[in-house]
DNA sequence: GCTTCGAACTTTACTGTTGAAGTCTTCAGA
DNA sequence: TCTGAAGACTTCAACAGTAAAGTTCGAAGC
């Protein structure tokens, strides 16, 4: 038998060549900008995966220290307000700030002006992780683009935030899972 | 206090201006590639989620009916292939597998040919279903990329298509983490 | 100044995934 | 034909996430 040796994952092409197959009224070129997003993310999270691995941490875990660097110094935010910068839900968000404290990735205490307020703070060892994850991240996103010219880039860019746009008008509210990796 | 009413989610300008001020070494026309197709990815699985939702299913058994589909006649894929497919381990296929026959939305039989091997196949109502969130999922795409004019679509999805080949072309292992939606 | 409401976080119970061990079948060699 | 090895799936224990209930503190009304 030949032509299926381990049958695992279809190309682009031949999947899109499948769905014209069996779902007839379909635009292949949407079909196509769709189905190349889709797999391009799943392969950089894979890639940002064996990145933080290689630092020991996870890729949740760095989504928190990114979260607490962005927010700018002092570098500290609450759990509510990080779980919805992570789309994750407040319980998550307590399970993984105990993880990451146990880890001595992160801080948390009690905000004394008030007392129902936690502040998560990152540590020394948080932000080197970060930057690690940082520096290696900026290498393999350069390497990922340098097939595009900077003209191209920037073209690139626009687009995707012309669509962005256009979902966001669409679903205003939640923001929902921004687990990823932006 | 002004400008951070729920703090939420930064939008993805204010997000690049927060990594350009905390990590100088950035390209920020790199960034805004990379930040934008997270996002819109992430946006789109909220949608997807909220229309296969309406139809009683989720998005997981989405992708199981979209992979059986895709085979082609007769439909039948086993269950590590399925989880090759959809970058799931064999156990998690299993247990996904034993939900979806007990909703009805696949069958699962051993092949006699081979008593070792499992045949998992697509009832009618799995494929209904699958119909059903192509319909949805395809005016939603539409829409999404309404403001990009047919030249715009084809420049973009051969730019995402270059990119993914050049992922491709750096990890050829796994295909990793299928889950996704394409 | 109590009381009640609401906000912010945590706890609990449950669901889905993983990794490792286990079972069953096939196939190749003695 | 028996035995051993490999393959395909399942089972089991541990872990991460969600939803809903619970806790604690602060603030607004009476």
């Amino acid at each position: 038998m030949a032509d299926t040796p381990g049958a695992s994952e279809p190309s682009l092409d031949e999947q899109i060549a499948a769905y014209q197959r069996e779902f007839q009224d379909l635009d292949p070129q949407v079909e196509k900008v769709v189905s190349a997003l889709s797999r391009l993310n799943r392969r950089m999270h894979v890639a940002y995966g064996r990145q933080t691995a290689e630092l020991g941490i996870s890729n949740a875990e760095w989504e928190v220290l990114k979260a607490l660097v962005l927010a700018g110094a002092p570098y500290h935010l609450g759990p509510g307000d990080l779980a919805k910068r992570l789309g994750l839900t407040p319980a998550a968000m307590t399970h993984r700030i105990d993880r990451m404290v146990a880890e001595g990735l992160v801080t948390r205490e009690r905000d004394e002006s008030n007392r129902v307020r936690v502040i998560v703070g990152i540590t020394e060892e948080g932000r080197g992780k970060w930057l690690e994850a940082m520096r290696m991240a900026t290498v393999f996103e350069e390497e990922l683009l340098q097939d595009l010219s900077g003209e191209e880039r920037g073209r690139l860019g626009e687009m995707l935030t012309r669509l962005l746009r256009r979902v966001e008008d669409a679903q205003p509210d939640a923001g929902g899972r921004l687990s990823d990796l932006d």
